[in-house]
DNA sequence: ACAGTAGGTTAACAGTGTTAACTTAACGAA
DNA sequence: TTCGTTAAGTTAACACTGTTAACCTACTGT
C-alpha cells in the first residue's frame, strides 16, 4: 500500500479535517476517526494527547496556512494600496479555495477555544499584524486616514471573517448571489478606509 | 416553592440557556439539565423532541428577541440616515446586553444549523430585511450609493456578526481596547455606505 | 541470545442521547 | 364509589462516546 508509507500522525491529521470538514465536529469520534484509518481508536493516543489536542493542531496548520497565503499575496506588491487589497483578497481567496482549512480555524466554538494554548494565538496574529503595518504605512504616505491600525487590521479580520463564515454556512439568503455577495462585501470594507466624509 | 408554579418547560429552556452560555454546548447534557431542573432526563422529551430541537427552541427565542430590539430602535425615529444608525447601533446593543441570548444563536455551528428547518430561517431574516428597506429609502433620497440593498444589508449583518463575535468570544487581542474596537468597527462599517469614491 | 523499546492492541469505566415500558395521580362518567 | 382514560412523570436498557490501564509483539543494539 502506498498510505502505509505515510506516517500515522499525518494520516490521522488528513482524515480527521475531512470528516471534520464533511460531517462535522459532532459526528466524529474517536473509534471512526479511528476505523477511517484503519488502526485501533487508542493509536490516536500515542500521537494526540486527547481529541481537544487533536483538533486544535489540525487548526494550527490552517492558521499557518492561511498566514503563509497572505504573506505571500502582500509580498507580490510594492504599493501600499496594491498591498493592502492584496491581503485582503488573499485572506478571501484562501478562504474559498480551502474551506476544509478555513472552516476548521472557526468550526471550534468558544468554549474548546478557551482550552486553546495561548501562546499559540501568536501565530494567529501574524496575519493581521500585517496588515496592520501596511496600514500604518498607508496613514504614513497619506493615502489612509486610520487611527489605530491594529484595531483596524483587527477589525476588518472580523468583517472578512464575517462575510466568508455566512457564504460557507450556507447561511446565505438564496435571493441573494454569492459571487456578487462577496464582491461587494469586499468593496465595501475596503472603501470604508479610503474616504471618511462627515455624514451631512 | 415558587419555580413549581414556572411550567416544566420554561423551566428547561431558562437552565439549558444558561448552563449553555457558562458550560458551552459540548459539557451540557441532558441528564445534567434535568438534574439542574430537577427531574428526570427523559422528562424533557416530553416537551422537546430531542436535543436538537431543545437548542434550536432556544434560538428562535433569541432571534425573536433580536428583532424585536431591532425594530423597536428603528421605529424611534422618522429620518433614514437616523434609522439606519439605530438598526446598527441596536444590534450591537442587544448582542452587548444580552451576551445569553446573542451566543446561542451563533453558538451552534453549520452542522447542527443544517438540521434547523428552513421555515424558521425567514423569522432570523425580519432584521436584515428592515436594514434592506432603510438602505433602499436611503438610495432614494440620495444619501447612499448602493448597488443592491438586500446584499448590502446582508453584509453589513455579517460584518457586525464577525466583530460581535470576536468579542464576546474574547479572540480580541489583549493590546486591543474592547470598546474602541467596537467602536471604530461600527463607524468603519457605517461609513463604507456614505462615501465610495473611487481609490486614486 | 537477551533486554529494552517503539508502536501498536484489547478490555474496561463512566458518561452520552434516546427509546420502551412502567407508574402514579387526576378527572369525568356510570 | 368505582371504572376507564389521560397526563405527567419515572426506571431500565441500548448503543455509543472519550479516555485509561494493562497487555502484546516485533524490532533494535549489545
Amino acid at each position: 500500500m502506498n498510505t502505509e508509507e505515510i506516517p500515522l500522525r499525518d494520516r490521522i491529521l488528513e482524515t480527521t479535517r475531512h470528516m471534520l470538514f464533511s460531517d462535522g465536529y459532532s459526528s466524529i469520534s474517536m473509534r471512526k476517526i479511528a476505523n477511517a484509518v484503519g488502526v485501533s481508536a487508542t493509536s490516536i493516543y500515542l500521537y494526540f494527547e486527547n481529541k481537544d489536542h487533536l483538533v486544535h493542531t489540525l487548526i494550527e496548520e490552517s492558521v499557518e496556512d492561511l498566514s503563509v497565503a497572505i504573506e505571500k499575496g502582500a509580498a507580490r506588491y510594492d504599493d501600499t494600496i496594491a498591498r493592502f487589497e492584496a491581503i485582503i483578497h488573499s485572506y478571501v481567496d484562501f478562504a474559498l479555495q480551502n474551506p476544509e482549512k478555513y472552516q476548521v480555524i472557526y468550526m471550534v466554538q468558544s468554549e474548546r477555544m478557551a482550552r486553546y494554548p495561548k501562546e499559540k494565538f501568536r501565530k494567529a496574529r501574524r496575519g493581521y499584524t500585517l496588515l496592520g503595518s501596511v496600514l500604518e504605512q498607508g496613514v504614513k504616505e497619506g493615502h489612509m486616514e486610520v487611527d489605530e491600525p491594529l484595531i483596524a487590521a483587527y477589525s476588518i479580520w472580523a468583517q472578512l471573517h464575517g462575510v466568508i463564515s455566512v457564504v460557507l454556512n450556507q447561511r446565505l439568503d438564496s435571493r441573494i448571489d454569492r459571487e456578487k455577495f462577496i464582491e461587494e462585501s469586499i468593496e465595501h470594507i475596503i472603501q470604508g478606509f479610503f474616504a471618511r466624509i462627515k455624514i451631512s
